[in-house]
RNA sequence: GGGCGUGUAGCUCAGUGGGAGAGCACUUCCUUGACAUGGAAGGGGUCGUAGGUUCAAUCCCUGCCACGCCCACCA
């Protein structure tokens, strides 16, 4: 027996554990079936679960198992991102706990304590994804510095460096002063801030005059090698060729003429710091002006400035140098200013351009085959428009700065000798090889001490997971993936790069889909995060709503497009769907509504019967297509309005008479029914919720039915049936029009009544007598006469009015009239206005010629139903002296 | 500056070229043999705004307003 209550936590580990066990998440390689893949986006091993990772894997899971159930081979790959910087970030704390750092320990020690906090920490993130339901083939879990992955990474980077899309260069860098790393552009964040913009007055050599620049960062003075005004701008052109004097410095620096100078921002001149500005960099070059490196990796002023600045931080010499240069009246005026400063997104501190040798991939022209493929349609983006992102961002690629001076990553595979030639190679002895062929002896090597950006190995994740460079039988199943599940936010982090590597080392591209959802907002739509306090944590809720509820509700939110706010009240109610179908199970349960292999829906011969068949059936097209076109909201919606709508508030009401009647054939096909429409539903349920219909299925079916995972996607004909779904419908609305009634006329709900058939078609009496049963119960009726019955005084009864019929409910005892009147009224007007509309339709001879016959004749239909219902209603309100 | 998206019931959001929907909230009633995590009835919206296309626009097109996000080197 059920209990009487779904208890989620108290099942979910066991039914997961039974998955697991069973090897129900396994790929198949060697199988017949058609494959089909998912590549799960990595999450940082030392990291864990938040909403967004609920939302992605969720979704993810619900792909996997509906494919599986639809008999295909299912990879869904699972694996754990190093997560350079953040990694080696969160141990780095933990060394300062300890009072210590990772340079008291050494390279070797550091990471080797990295190691062993992925030992410790690494497994959170997988166990949580287990309580998600979340359902990959653990065993071939991989992590991105696995041995094989760690090959991988080499044998591309080298091929790339030997074609020259990798290569050293010294040029600007986004340098972190607090991490001690280059990051690369997408690393950096602008925030706006307020600011000021400082007016300068650069005294001319040989003259009185002075030449004003405005500056938002008056520190890089001091770096000051030019001063640029525009060729055009005749303020200045008597200055192009002289020189001004540094304030604060006294070095002598040109005046020069170059396009990028601006005359309508600022004062028209701008100082150059080509050694601290992307934009003067160069224009510097331009005009071969010196780069005076003016900061230490701390962003300290370094020895190459006046000796008052030195050792000083950038925000204390700004401070420094406002006070001096104020002091000196060189200062012409400050105003406010809003700017975009840029700041790590990992560290949090203001980045300096600085200027360093660097690692850089030649991206622009791995992005032109990842390009010609979207364009071309070989990888396709849902939503379509992801693909405008996706384009503007490939066709605009800046060199990719891959390296970073951190220690935890793949170490670069680049010696250098002592000559500072450089040797890359897979391995330290192949570079020993290359070198002593080059130098005709052994030379003494030593590896480059940077590693490779994060994401330079989870862009190689579709490939490298599957074996590569190995020609395995899993990259020959498996590549190119079917769909990419994952989040806008990472587009350019990782989808356009994955793009990049699969064209240029698989030939094809990674997937056929990449299939891009919103972000989980908090339900303010405030992006959730630490500092504002706003996370809702999907272990919490998992704890409170169950995992299913969880699960639903993010699916039930996923509609293209939009970001999902999260509001805990929908977890509620859709934890309220789980216990309704919980209960809806139970109820079957109790009325011995058994699964029957030998019952064939398409033989039923109730009308209700076919009736719910047929809508499962319908219901069944929709949930399909909508995963098919990833419109999960949409399925969870079909899902939810069946269960409930159709199937609780209608199919199990009605048929209780049935079940509790007389009737044996008819009780034994209800039975059937019941426990086959349930059947069938906790399948299509099962890729969204699977806890609860894998239990609800073991009590369905027995243990040695199988489990649901396992289980075959519903798929069926010939249960189409317009004849029972009129006829129901019908009915419906009539028990719909006597609960109004009863309600508006305040009939004590426990009252039974007598109702008499004043008017019904033969079509409408069959019907009426058919399902008096139900009626009898539904809106409690005591008895229901016949057309030429005696009906009840005027004053003592209730008209209802439906299409095609009209009864009268007798209420023994006098009504108010006047409301009943109106009450009709109420109802007549509303039949009017439709009427009114109709007619202005019908009037138009454009409509009646233009329009499309079907929707004409609609029109036409529905104007003659509402005549007939008018019609009734008169006649109902002429009975009890209306006008 | 460029790109994308959003504006529909009190809130969060679906949706469609031809009769405005859901969940939650609200009002009234109901502890009837699955379920009060429930059932029944009900109130509530000129579908941001101004035009255009169309026989017909909440939906398609254009402008505008508001909000959000992404990208961008303007001092």
């Amino acid at each position: 027996m059920l209990e009487k209550t779904f208890t989620p936590g108290a099942i979910e580990p066991e039914i997961y554990a039974q998955w697991e066990a069973s090897g129900a998440f396994a790929a198949h390689p060697e199988s017949g079936k058609r494959p089909y893949c998912i590549m799960m986006p990595p999450p940082n091993v030392t990291g864990s679960l938040h909403m967004g990772h609920a939302l992605t894997f969720t979704l993810q899971d619900i792909l996997t198992r509906f494919e599986r159930m639809r008999g295909r081979d299912v990879l869904w790959q699972p694996g754990t991102d190093h997560a350079g910087i953040a990694t080696q970030m969160v141990v780095e704390r933990n060394l300062e706990a300890a009072k210590t750092t990772r340079h008291d320990l050494g390279r070797a020690k550091f990471i080797e304590r990295v190691w062993q906090w992925k030992t410790e920490s690494g497994g959170t993130i997988t166990r949580q994804l287990r309580s998600l339901g979340a359902s990959p083939d653990w065993p071939r879990e991989r992590f991105t510095m696995d041995d094989g992955l760690s090959a991988a990474v080499r044998r591309v980077f080298v091929q790339l460096h030997k074609e020259g899309l990798i290569y050293r260069d010294k040029r600007l860098v986004n340098w972190d002063p607090k991490l001690h790393t280059a990051v690369s552009d997408l690393e950096v964040e602008g925030r706006e801030t307020k600011g000021s913009l400082w007016y300068i007055a650069y005294p001319v050599e040989g003259s009185d005059e002075s030449i004003t620049v405005a500056t938002t960062r008056p520190e890089t003075m001091l770096g000051d090698t030019g001063i640029a005004v525009h060729p055009d701008d005749e303020r200045y052109r008597h200055l192009v060729g002289r020189h001004v004097v540094i304030p604060l410095v006294n070095r002598r620096i040109p005046i020069v003429a170059d396009a990028y100078a601006d005359p309508t921002a600022g004062s028209g001149a701008v100082k150059i710091t080509p050694a601290h500005d992307f934009n003067d960099f160069e224009v510097g070059k331009r005009h071969n002006l010196p780069l005076i490196n003016i900061f230490d990796a701390d962003a300290r002023l370094n020895d190459a400035v006046p000796e008052a600045y030195r050792g000083l931080d950038r925000f204390a010499a700004r401070k420094k140098i406002l006070a001096d240069l104020e002091a000196a009246g060189r200062l012409a005026k400050t105003e406010p200013h809003i700017l975009m400063v840029p700041y790590g997104d990992r560290s949090g501190v203001v980045i300096e351009p600085w200027l360093t040798d660097q690692w850089y991939c030649n991206a622009a022209e791995l992005a032109k085959p990842a390009i010609e493929a979207v364009e071309r349609g070989a990888t396709v983006f849902v939503p379509r428009n992801w693909e405008n992102t996706f384009f503007e961002w490939m066709r605009n690629i800046q060199p990719w700065c891959i390296s970073r001076q951190i220690w935890w990553g793949h170490q670069i595979p680049a010696w250098y000798a002592p000559d500072g030639r450089i040797f890359v190679e897979e391995t330290e002895t192949a570079a020993q090889a290359a070198a002593r062929a080059h130098y005709k002896k052994d030379v003494a090597l030593e590896r480059d001490a940077d590693v490779l950006d994060t994401w330079f190995s989870s862009a190689l994740w579709p490939f490298s997971t599957l074996g590569w460079p190995t020609e395995t039988i899993e990259l020959k199943r498996y590549y190119p993936t079917d769909v990419l599940v994952t989040g806008f936010d990472i587009i350019f982090f990782w989808v356009a790069r994955m793009m990049m590597m699969g064209c240029k080392f698989m030939g094809e591209v990674p997937f056929k889909t990449v299939y891009i959802h919103a972000l989980v907002r908090d339900e303010r739509g405030q992006k959730m995060s630490k500092s504002k306090g706003n996370i809702v944590d999907p272990l919490r809720v998992i704890e409170k709503y169950g995992t299913d509820a969880l699960r639903f509700t993010l699916t039930a939110l996923a509609a293209q497009g939009r970001d999902i706010k999260l509001a805990e009240s929908r977890i509620e109610g859709y934890r309220n769907f789980a216990t309704k179908l919980w209960n809806a199970a139970r109820y079957a349960e109790m009325n011995e509504c058994r699964l029957d292999a030998e019952f064939d829906p398409a033989k039923a011969e109730l009308t209700v019967n076919r009736w719910i068949a047929a809508s499962l059936a319908h219901a069944t097209l929709r949930v399909t297509a909508a995963i098919e076109e990833f419109k999960f909201n949409d399925a969870a919606d079909a899902l939810y309005h069946f269960v409930w709508g159709n199937f609780c508030d209608w199919y199990l009401e009605f048929t209780k008479p049935i079940l509790t009647g007389a009737d044996a054939a008819a009780k034994a096909e209800t039975r059937a029914m019941t426990a086959w429409v349930l059947g069938q539903v906790v399948h299509l349920l099962h890729p969204i919720m699977p806890y609860v219909t894998e239990t609800l299925w073991t009590h369905l079916a027995g243990e040695k039915a199988g489990m649901l995972i396992t289980a075959r996607w519903p798929h069926y004909g010939g249960l189409a049936d317009a004849e029972a779904a009129a006829e129901m419908d019908w009915v419906v609305s009539l028990i719909a029009q006597i609960r109004t009634a009863r309600a508006e006329m305040n009939v004590p709900p426990g009252n039974e009544i007598a109702a008499f058939i004043t008017e019904a078609g033969a079509t409408e009496l069959a019907w009426i007598e058919r399902h008096g049963d139900q009626l009898r119960r539904l809106v409690r009726l005591s008895m229901i006469h016949p057309v030429d019955a005696k009906a009840p005084a005027k004053q003592n009864s209730i008209q209802v009015v439906v299409e095609g019929a009209s009864l009268l409910l007798d209420l023994a005892g006098a009504i108010d009239l006047g409301k009943e009147r109106a009450r009709l009224k109420k109802e007549e007007q509303a039949i009017r206005d439709e009427l009114d509309k109709i007619a202005a339709k019908l009037g138009n001879p454009n409509f009646v010629a233009r329009a499309k016959p079907e929707a004409v004749e609609e029109q036409r239909n529905r104007e003659a139903e509402a005549r007939a219902s008018l019609a009734r209603l008169d006649a109902a309100i002429a009975r009890i002296g209306g006008a």
